[in-house]
DNA sequence: GTGCGCCTTCGAGTGCACTCGAAGTCAAGC
DNA sequence: GCTTGACTTCGAGTGCACTCGAAGGCGCAC
């Protein structure tokens, strides 16, 4: 970690371990498009991350791990970055996304019922066999 | 759809329409171990799904739809297949699923709630430029 | 000043779950 | 008897999201 003019950065590294992603994967996404701008360099030519990064990065985490794919979070990230005046583009397509999520949940849920249920039969199976 | 001995059974391309899977994706799971029988044939050698071939697909795709790799599927399948005596294994192989699905319902769930705490402000942005 | 570790880029490799195409067979309708 | 279309097998191809490895650079501790 190191201070500079007031503002903490973090190393690649000390990204990935705040973030809980690979090293790796931080570089792939940047690569890809996903983040905002590319990350601010140390005069090493590290990556020198900020807290805006680390932010931004979280929310990619979530779009992410509930399902929006990598071409998505990059369209997002392009409206983002292209500035003011797009908002209701965003807007929909979070609301795209999150209306996916929550149907997707309610059939997960709906499935995870039926296995509950397979459950409940083992269960008393083994019990009575015990 | 062919009627034999009081018995209804299913060509591939019913079966694929009643489990909603692809004729290829019924014929990759059979190759690939997560039926619990190789599925009947008619004299042609065409596949016939019978009832308790659908009621077990409907079950693989319940695991599957919940995130269980194929893997896993093959291995609760060769536990079914292999008979009586090892239903507390099969039991402890549902519940850890289960715990697993549980959990990742959860952590979506919670994703879910900041991507639509970030709606509400983009409603809110969008309301007030309206 | 040299070893060490973390960093860099680039491109290739991996794992998963399908998904598809080619080439051939079979039964039914015309 | 010939076309049509659904079926068969086999193996290869696809898409996604990483994941890894190689080869090299920089700066700090000793």
């Amino acid at each position: 970690m190191s201070v500079v003019t007031d503002r903490v950065t973090l190393s690649i590294a000390e990204a990935a371990e705040a973030t809980g992603l690979t090293t790796h994967t931080l570089r792939y996404y940047e690569r890809d498009g996903l983040l905002l701008d590319a990350v601010d360099r140390a005069s090493s030519g590290h990556r020198r991350y900020s807290d805006d990064d680390l932010g931004w990065i979280r929310m990619v985490t979530r779009l992410r791990s509930t399902g929006m794919p990598i071409r998505e979070v990059r369209q997002y990230a392009d409206l983002v970055r292209a500035g003011d005046g797009n908002e209701a583009e965003r807007l929909q397509l979070l609301v795209a996304h999150r209306d996916r999520v929550r149907q997707q949940l309610a059939e997960v849920a709906t499935h995870l019922d039926a296995i509950e249920l397979k459950i409940g039969l083992y269960e008393r199976r083994t019990c009575t066999k015990a």
